[in-house]
DNA sequence: TTAATGTCTACTGAACAGGTAGAGTTGGTC
DNA sequence: GACCAACTCTACCTGTTCAGTAGACATTAA
């Protein structure tokens, strides 16, 4: 399972990325629209920020707004940041790695094999897929549902 | 991440898948065989035996048994039984399905199509990969290595 | 100058991870 | 029929993480 707060912050990135690219997008605004706890938010925003996916301007009029286009940023990117490695094994982990230090020879080990595959097919999803996917492929949807309506 | 209760249950069962198939196996030469504190074991496979995935003799002899051959047991299955749901988000468990009360309309949910690639991606390795084979997977690697040498 | 914004640090309560401890039960074996 | 080696069960413990909350502070447009 992913955390609540990786949720909030892509949610969070996909509302900026939804908004005018002038205007920045106040925390209030964010946190009612998505339902996300405001001051909570406020923290995730800040790390994002932090590592150079949002930028922010303070005092009245201030907001946040997408530092790099949406199609530049995947959700594995986001997902690494808030929640730490994707890997389902510390031996397995990219930017984490760990050795196991109860298993003998990791090219023996059953276990990493199977974990191995699972970790590829994951990471072939979310470092493929950006927040101008997910954002363009739920506008469809919308269309779709006005259409039927 | 999978949990370390996991990591022990699956090496014990390849440790079982290994072993004669006649003669129990004595938590403690799983335990020590596989660097797994006893009394933890001694929890797992419980759980596992409550799960109908082994079998155990008690007194003298005693020990524990696969219950399925090891072709029939899924890492999928196991991981589930010890770690929960294998979906990314709550509202893509096939098994204890919730749904997410901050996001109106699921098919209208950015996030959610995106994770349930994912999640889709992941079962299909985990649901179709058994202690079998990665048994299996391991001694080609083994003879490999010996051939080497 | 002031009011509306973001920034930062600290705290908290609940749950979970990863075990440990110890009393109890069962069933071969002598 | 006693003994002892095994599994069984319940309880407990310590540390960490999750999901926030609180509040003082800094900045800036109007």
């Amino acid at each position: 399972m992913i955390s609540q707060k990786a949720k909030y912050a892509l949610r969070a990135l996909t509302a900026l990325a939804q908004a005018d690219t002038e205007r920045p997008l106040m925390i209030s605004e964010i946190a009612t629209q998505q339902a996300i706890p405001k001051k909570f938010l406020e923290q995730i925003l800040l790390e994002l920020k932090r590592n150079g996916i949002v930028e922010s301007r303070r005092g009245k009029q201030g907001g946040y707004l997408l530092l790099k286009p949406a199609q530049d940023i995947t959700f594995g990117e986001i997902l690494r940041l808030i929640d730490g490695p994707i890997a389902p094994l510390p031996c397995l982990s990219q930017t984490a790695y760990r050795r196991c230090e109860d298993c003998d020879g990791e090219h023996l080990c059953e276990i990493r094999h199977v974990f191995a595959r699972v970790a590829d097919a994951s990471r072939d999803v979310l470092f493929s897929t950006t927040i101008a996917d997910a954002v363009g492929g739920v506008e469809d949807a919308r269309a779709l549902d006005l259409a039927i309506a």
